[in-house]
DNA sequence: AAATATAAGTTTCTAAATGAAACTAAAAAA
DNA sequence: TTTTTTAGTTTCATTTAGAAACTTATATTT
């Protein structure tokens, strides 16, 4: 199976799409980001229920692009530590951008599910709702026992 | 043909990806807010080179949601002019984090196309940049004659 | 007016990607 | 020792993508 990422153009937009523009890889990220997610059956587990072969094959594509990083547990010999790299943590304004436009246009959709709050910081602060997830990722991660 | 976005949850981030996840959706409104685009053989021209067929059906989904606009020309009754609505605009800042990322991870595949310069308003003066092309392309649409 | 060209698609057909479901191998727990 | 858990892989049917040829309406050229 080959998974190397074919450039359409040098176009900016279209070289971001070449890398993340399908249904799966941003998901797995967002789960890393927003839920500390490090797990295969964590992710399976998320709502959209990802099928195990697409996890599988995005997992591999995000770590041979070093989104991500990989790593064996040291108590737990079965579990692998999947976990966010800068690459990764910088796709983060991205979903932000994402998160905003479809609490505008399909609000209907989405509901009361997060709150009016949660949102409005989105928008108001944005630099610093960034930061802070990433910061609070960074913490995460140093104080996680493999 | 079926074309109906199917929500797969009620995620904020994952809703965008159920509507805009893919590989040439963004291409199309890229050419239109950066290119000034209008006609079919206009979007084909880019250099990614969408196949008619996958234009067709992208641009057809666009209408249906309100990110674009259909008008048959009055001039040129052959001529159909696609032209951005607020949805369809409001998709390009998460363009603009598209860019900023591949510009700052995929450097070397980019290469020098694109100054530094705008790279660094894009950055530095985010909003600012934004704002400016939206607001050029209400004053091509206004301009535009039909 | 007739022939040619252009614009915006549609159709056809093959290849590739997706996704559901069952299966596997290694390690851990009971 | 048997069962369960974790992280995948395999198989196969369906869907989507993509290249290429074709179509239809309008416009332009001769």
């Amino acid at each position: 199976m080959k998974n190397t990422v074919e450039f359409r153009s040098i176009c900016p937009v279209a070289t971001s799409l070449d890398i993340i523009g399908d249904k799966w890889t941003l998901l797995i990220l967002r789960d890393m980001i927003w839920g500390h997610k490090t797990l295969f059956n964590e992710f399976q587990q998320s709502p959209e229920s990802m099928p195990s072969k697409m996890l599988a094959n995005r997992l591999k594509k995000l770590e041979e692009l070093g989104f991500v990083s990989k790593t064996k547990g040291n108590q737990n010999k079965k579990s692998i530590y999947y976990l966010l790299e800068k690459r990764g943590l910088d796709t983060f304004p991205i979903m932000v951008e994402m998160a905003i436009f479809s609490s505008k246009h399909f609000f209907d959709h989405l509901g009361t599910t997060y709150t009016k709050e949660a949102r409005t910081t989105m928008k108001t602060d944005r630099q610093g709702y960034i930061s802070e997830l990433v910061s609070n990722y960074k913490k995460f991660k140093k104080n996680l026992v493999i």
